[in-house]
DNA sequence: CTACACCTTATAGTATGGTATAAGGTCAAT
DNA sequence: ATTGACCTTATACCATACTATAAGGTGTAG
């Protein structure tokens, strides 16, 4: 049932350190000690070590997903603030994949134009593609 | 037709300090310089600049973009690994975006369940979400 | 001629998200 | 009883991408 910090590590494949300074960061709550001082977590700790992955996979900062934990210390996010921020991400990453595609067009031309060319800035595809 | 680092920045949107930055890590040429030392810039420069920029917001660390512009000092940029490194960028962007709507999924439904709830933590659909 | 906005270099500091190191305590097995 | 794997804290360091500061030169307008 419980754990040690080293096996909650390995389940969710994060560094042990990684773990204290979430903690540290407050991402984490302190957890439970045993006598000898061995951190004590129980397995709901595995779904928020995951939680925190996927909102950092998803764009978001620490910062941010201590605002969507509640646990920001300058006040508890409240749903409308916790969509607020969401919209905001979500428009930063559709913003982001706008511009990959945009790069990739660019780039997948220029490999086609000039496929032995070793130097974008010489290549005289790249001024149409990127002008 | 050419410009101070002054206009160019207002131009492009960044400051000078980023333009001179962008300078000593290789991004940007060294400009030519008039009698009194002060770099000048011809318009391509914009260009250079926000191609830069658009490959930065695609999620592109500025030494795959020195890769991108065969300005790698380990080696020219070949197509072949240009493609290589934009087919792992797009799918790390594909995994953010997937991330990201997972987690959209999930706070949207917390948000309908306990609209009024102030502390994801403690609310008791965040299990179910994040489970 | 002096005020002011601009330019120069060099150096140092920032925020983010960890990662590494030192110096030591715990515990199970041999 | 000592080896080895684990745990503890504290501290320092890292890459990324800027950002700020100091100390000074340049150029134009009044």
């Amino acid at each position: 049932m419980l754990m040690k910090i080293g096996e909650l590590a390995r389940v969710t494949g994060v560094t042990t350190q990684t773990i204290r300074f979430y903690e540290r960061e407050g991402l984490l709550p302190m957890p439970a000690r045993s006598a000898n001082g061995y951190r004590e977590y129980g397995e709901s700790t595995i779904d928020e070590i995951q939680f925190i992955q996927e909102c950092h996979a998803a764009g978001f900062t620490l910062k941010e997903i201590l605002i969507l934990k509640g646990l920001n210390p300058e006040g508890a996010a409240i749903c409308s603030e916790m969509n607020e921020l969401l919209r905001a991400k979500i428009k930063g990453i559709e913003l982001k994949i706008a511009s990959l595609r945009r790069v990739r067009a660019k780039l997948s031309d220029l490999s086609e134009q000039c496929s032995s060319n070793t130097d974008l800035v010489s290549c005289p595809a790249l001024k149409k593609l990127i002008g």
